[in-house]
DNA sequence: CACGGGAGCTGGTCGGACCAGCTCACCGGC
DNA sequence: GCCGGTGAGCTGGTCCGACCAGCTCCCGTG
């Protein structure tokens, strides 16, 4: 009873889990109340509350105070891995020169599939971006700086890859909160949110064309141009064989 | 008291948390046993074992039974994303041509890093691999589909990005058991077997050779080759465009 | 100074208690 | 006969107190 090497909470959540990935529990579909979990897993109350905590934190189902019909299970969602990423990046486990590459490969694809898939009325969303950023350029970086991880996040969405999508936008916004600093201290600012217009013009236009290699290779060139000065040697070498792979050129 | 807005196990995830990301609490650090938080945070002991449980599936901290020294912190762990993943997966919330799709971007940039990075250790240690992997062909294609993934993850390694690895290591393990049955049906799994490790051989010698270029159009070409079969004409033409990124050519 | 044993903790689990308030079925009015 | 308001019966959130087995560390012993 004390040490029967799982503890008790384990067996609710390994039968939840189980049954979520068996498709026994949908979305949607509610979980036994708490104190009848009592009953049908022989466990205390403060045991079940344990696992449905852990539940909770996986995303996998929502209790609500007072709802008599119970835990509610949720459709599978990314928030962990969202989390988890935030939380090693927060503690350098993951550093700037990785996320830096890994964006390159993925804003990449993200643009190659995009120029393929995007529907017209995703364009126009494009181009709407592209005016608020404009705008925002005299309200400062950090409201410009949401509108341009709008811009990535609407070419992947509109690149049709939930993994591409999902690992992107985290990637961009660790990359944001790492650099975020440097820039602020960075001398011309507005120059900087110019250049940056510029190049999600040059994006656009080639996604508008259909024209996916060059959406792809402007992706690396630009992240090579942004990131290459503040990574080291060995780690630039690395972007640049990365701007390479898909044909494009880096400045000597 | 009753309804606080935040429940009462909250504070206490909210500060270990934050006190993890801001470097206040390192891996090896210990925290309080549970009956000092209850009296820290002012709560019952229950809500703190929710708080623990919800770090612990985490990842961030481990109870140990009748450790005196209290809870441990963990160093920064990738395995809420990988079980995420997985979960996302196994409810079709991701899908295998999705995860194929990204598999091709994420092998095309490990192969390319591991070829500039590699060292003569690594590069033995593929060899050794693709040894065994030669040796398991008789023994079935479970053996032999484990010895393949770590081919993958010694090259990933070898390149050197964490997220390339992280990311690649998850989808391989998620196309694996989304496609194994589907090859375990299929007619001559030997001449399949045969088939990868030529492959492996031809990604090896590209990155004994440091040409980062063609171990990286190898990735996509070979991933194309497997999987185009099993996608659908959209999907399958987005597969042929990342051959293209990367200057690859597919078969007509 | 080395070592062995016991005291004092620890985490794991259980049971019972109270509170505020959402739901739903039931009942009464229209 | 249909609709709407209401109260009973639950729910989840929180707390408290209790017991168990056993790891650690300290102190006293040799």
């Amino acid at each position: 009873m004390t040490l029967p090497q799982t503890r008790a909470f384990q067996k609710v959540v390994d039968y939840v889990e189980q049954a979520i990935a068996g498709g026994e529990l949908a979305p949607g579909d509610r979980l036994p109340s708490e104190r009848e979990l009592v009953e049908r897993f022989g466990i205390a109350r403060s045991s079940v509350r344990e696992a449905l905590r852990v539940l909770e934190s996986m995303e996998l189902v929502r209790s609500q105070p007072r709802d008599p019909r119970g835990p509610l299970v949720l459709p599978a969602s990314t928030g962990p891995i969202r989390r988890t990423l935030q939380m090693l990046t927060a503690t350098n486990a993951v550093s700037l020169p990785e996320l830096v590459q890994f964006r390159m490969v993925a804003d990449a694809a993200a643009n190659l599939m995009a120029a393929t898939r995007r529907t017209d009325a995703q364009l126009l969303g494009l181009e709407r971006n592209m005016a608020r950023m404009r705008e925002s350029i005299p309200l400062g970086y950090s409201a410009f700086s949401r509108l341009d991880l709008e811009f990535h996040e609407l070419i992947a969405v509109a690149g049709g890859n939930t993994l591409v999508q999902l690992y992107g936008d985290v990637t961009r916004e660790s990359v944001l909160t790492l650099i975020q600093q440097t820039i602020l201290d960075a001398g011309d600012r507005e120059a900087l949110m110019r250049r940056s217009v510029r190049h999600h013009a040059a994006v656009y236009q080639a996604i508008a064309d259909r024209d996916g290699r060059l959406a792809s290779r402007l992706a690396r060139e630009t992240m090579y141009a942004y990131y290459a000065d503040h990574v080291d040697e060995a780690d630039r070498a690395i972007m640049a064989d990365l701007v390479r792979e898909c044909g494009g050129t880096v400045p000597s």
